[in-house]
DNA sequence: AATTGCGGCAACCGCAATATT
DNA sequence: TAATATTGCGGTTGCCGCAAT
């Protein structure tokens, strides 16, 4: 037998919510609190609604100081950072920006910053390669310094130093979060040719190439079409820090928007799909940056939450 | 002007964790 | 201790508005 449903999905309310449905809700909740009991309040606020949907709706929507509209940089940076190195645990990551929901903060990174940052991700790098000849891609301009710098490799996105600020050092949920160590990393450098000569600490290295590995599946991004198979890495052994190579981007240096300036505006070109990544080719990307990003979290931090939670 | 496609967002769904009986 | 109820969370869906054609 399965569980009986939390409320009768024959009489209640589904869709979007009206404004007096916001009205009474809210009024009964500042007149009386939650109660501690979401599964009987909706009945008691002459609500037509499940318990569940009125608890999503105040959170979300109705509770005092939340923060709607445009994130902020710092804001941009701080969700990178979290998502990195725990993922896409989005109660954290919103517990550590005031007024920000997790369902906001996951339909932003979603729709807009993924696509922020998959924008400083490497032409070569797109998984799904479109079926023309790859000499027809539109690679962005590099500068001359870039083009030195990474030969045909990728886009250079200018090294900065600047970090957060004023930010304890993270620490990690569990050891499966730790950070890799480099004989588990090394490999994935070592093994490509085009790597053989430099340092890992140097890590003026093609971007490409260290992407490669990631993911489950073989990437194919030789110019001659050819594929590469990859090693295929769980998350669990590899952990959510990359290993600690300095190619820093731009995205590190205070604007996101600025990394993406910095790509010529067109990292991606306009003929590719931007989004066909696994979530590790982001993280990698990320964290290619995150060595400098330090935030600390709490993950029992729930004053925020608390405040609202009668 | 009409149609189509896409992006953004609110809301829903199902599962896991936790609390209560 | 087991069963049940409730909460919390993350993934997914579907609607709406806007831009492109």
């Amino acid at each position: 037998m399965g569980r009986a449903p939390c409320c009768d999905k024959a009489s209640v309310k589904k869709g979007p919510w009206s404004p007096e449905e916001d009205t009474k809700l809210k009024e009964y909740i500042e007149k009386h609190g939650t109660g501690g009991n979401w599964i009987a309040l909706p009945q008691k606020a002459g609500l037509k609604r499940c318990g569940k949907s009125c608890r999503l709706r105040w959170l979300n929507y109705l509770r005092p100081n939340i923060k709607h509209g445009d994130f902020s940089d710092e804001e941009d940076r701080i969700i990178c950072s979290l998502y990195v190195n725990i993922g896409s645990r989005w109660s954290i990551i919103a517990a550590q920006l005031p007024g920000r929901t997790d369902n906001d903060i996951k339909n932003y990174w979603n729709t807009k910053l993924k696509k922020k940052l998959m924008g400083l991700l490497p032409l070569s790098h797109h998984r799904k390669q479109p079926s023309f000849p790859s000499s027809t891609l539109q690679n962005p301009p590099l500068s001359p310094s870039s083009q030195q710098l990474y030969g045909e490799y990728c886009t250079y996105i200018p090294v900065t130093t600047s970090s957060f600020t004023g930010m304890e050092h993270l620490s990690l949920p569990s050891a499966s979060y730790a950070s890799t160590t480099p004989s588990v990393s090394q490999p994935f450098y070592q093994n490509h040719d085009s790597m053989a000569s430099v340092s890992p600490m140097q890590c003026q290295y093609p971007i490409r190439d260290s992407m490669l590995m990631f993911g489950s599946e073989g990437s194919c991004s030789s110019s001659d079409g050819s594929c590469t198979q990859g090693r295929e890495m769980k998350q669990e052994e590899f952990g959510y820090h990359s290993y600690n190579h300095n190619l820093l981007l731009s995205y590190n240096n205070n604007n996101i928007n600025d990394a993406v300036k910095s790509c010529g505006g067109g990292c991606f070109s306009q003929t590719l799909a931007p989004l066909d990544y696994d979530l590790e080719d982001i993280k990698q990307l990320i964290s290619s940056s995150s060595s400098s990003f330090n935030i600390n979290v709490d993950e029992n931090k729930t004053e925020e939450k608390a405040m609202y939670y009668y």
